[in-house]
DNA sequence: CTGAAAGCGCTTACAG
DNA sequence: CTGAAAGCGCTTACAG
């Protein structure tokens, strides 16, 4: 392991001294022969700038890097949305950390403070719902931050949002249109912001249609593919079974397509799920989704992020980014046939 | 946006110096007085420690920072690789940047000065394929390399590959154990070391069974799923079409699927894809994959990497982590019905 | 315009 | 043990 040449190095090798050096790196332009000597020196030594010691006596103190902490970077909407923001940050030369806390606010907390403590610029969360006042002294210390898929509990800032009340609401109508009135809905841990909106869109739309709602079709809490296979089976041998089910979350939603399909009631009952899976329009019938756009959120929080950084001020924006219905067969299924 | 306390601040509130404040803060213990008064500062300011500061004079110049390059973090098989590094790295108080190449090396190399220049402990790459020679430089600065999922060119570094030949000669054994002898090979850019080892796999495999390679069976330079769809129907179309089908990544394997489909050949066509797919379990037949395992590559390139960090010695190592053939009912379909 | 000096927030010899 | 001083690799007033 050699030695990094520093400025000094080069400042010694061009014979100029330390500021002409730094001067020549950040883009000053000065006398062009001492500007060309440095260049030259820098070329043979092979230097490049230290940004961490650059970060530190820059006035502005910006490191060119954002952290963003979201729930399991492994999940594919996660991941779509990581890459919204990298996209984004590239366009300024800002670098990302990304890091899961698998929705456990301490593992959240703990990724929030290492971003800090390595002066990142700004910070994206998906906040994992715990108390997050924490970030409170984050933000008095100049981090600028900003909620995404979630809202905060105490902290008002920047916020993007899918449409998730809105999305469920249209599939209800979807399947409503097509004749149904037994709507079970299959929903996610209720201490998730994005669940209960989801919930909230299944009661208000069944309350604008005027059905009223039955409780023993609504089940919450459940919240990988196995209990949703199981409820999901549970639901369907009852004496008066739904006629249609809507899974508000990806796990559920192959949960419940496995249980279907093990009872070979996938053509005998309409089925629409929350966030697009791949090859659903592969089966038969096709998975009849609400899809949401993480690439286009992660891109808005980007948006929203550098306007921030570059001053912009004035009171917290909330955006919602809509969701979209892609029709496939299973949710145009009939109520009897 | 409030200054943010340093360790200045503590000191004179605390009434002791500097350096006393730093031994506390770094865990020596002193006098339990002092060190008490310390704490108390550090409680009443909301201290915490300034991490690039500290690194910059640190006698290791270590920042428990690591940096990861993939194609794209987007892509599920990434994202789970991001996740096993990230999983190793937390148990170590280590932060992951990550960021995507796209398979442009200009964009790796962008990259990795960038983590470099925020000097990362460490650098884990799936190298595009273009010349890595600039890595040497890197290297010889103090970052401790790793090239996961596909080797470097000119470096020679510690190295986690996944059994791609292995794999794709085992998915060819299995079809010619139900009785295929014409089996056509999809692949993906030649560039890629991933798709090169495919082929060979697939030539090997073939070889070893005294097959004779039919060279119009093998379509290569198939990068995406459209284009895969184009190809198998056109296979499909020809008086002496294949028996079975072998795609040799993900977006081709969804393309075949849709194209066999379409045709109504998803029963009479034997089809066999390397990575795993959510869903290939629900379609009808099931699709045979042969999975690979993205976070244990992850997880054993981190292990690799933190070995080096606390200063493992001795030449480059090479891993290379098996697949699993899992059959599902499209692998196991005859080549006459 | 350039260069010498101070300083960013820390850690680390060194003296007491 | 503690504290004063030097220094990590840079940037930034400031003097010339």
């Amino acid at each position: 392991m050699v030695r990094q040449p520093t400025m000094k190095d080069v400042a010694a090798l061009a014979g100029v001294s330390l500021s002409t050096v730094s001067r020549v790196v950040n883009g000053d332009p000065g006398r062009p022969d001492l500007a060309e000597k440095v260049q030259r020196a820098i070329d043979v030594l092979g230097y490049r700038r230290d940004m961490t010691a650059s970060n530190l006596r820059r006035a502005d103190r910006t490191s060119a890097s954002v952290g963003l902490v979201v729930a399991d970077v492994a999940n594919p909407f996660f991941a779509a949305l990581l890459r919204g923001v990298e996209d984004l940050a590239r366009t300024r030369g800002v670098l990302t950390y990304a890091g899961s806390s698998d929705e456990d606010p301490d593992r959240e907390r703990e990724l929030v403070q290492g971003f800090t403590a390595r002066r990142v610029d700004g910070l994206v969360i998906v906040p994992s719902g715990g108390d997050d006042s924490y970030l409170l002294r984050e933000q008095q210390a100049g981090a600028t931050l900003l909620f995404v898929d979630r809202p905060g509990v105490t902290l008002n800032v920047d916020t993007v949002l899918s449409d998730n009340a809105g999305g469920i609401a249209t599939a209800v109508r979807h399947l409503h249109a097509h004749g149904h009135r037994r709507i079970a809905f299959l929903g996610d841990l209720q201490r998730i912001f994005t669940s209960r909106e989801r919930l909230r869109g299944y009661r208000e739309a069944l309350a604008g249609l005027d059905i009223p709602v039955d409780e023993s079709l609504i089940r919450l809490e459940v919240h990988n593919s196995q209990a949703a296979a199981e409820v999901t089976r549970e639901l369907m041998a009852r004496s008066d079974p739904p006629t249609a089910l809507l899974t508000a979350q990806n796990l559920i939603t192959i949960g419940a397509i496995h249980a279907l399909r093990s009872r070979q009631l996938h053509h005998g009952v309409a089925h629409v799920g929350f966030d697009d899976l791949v090859l659903a329009d592969a089966l038969d019938p096709g998975i009849t989704v609400v899809a949401q756009n993480p690439s286009s959120l992660g891109e808005r929080v980007g948006t929203l992020l550098f306007e921030r950084l570059d001053s912009v001020t004035g009171p917290p924006r909330r955006i919602i980014v809509p969701t979209t219905l892609i029709p496939r067969g299973s949710g145009e299924i009939g109520p009897r046939q």
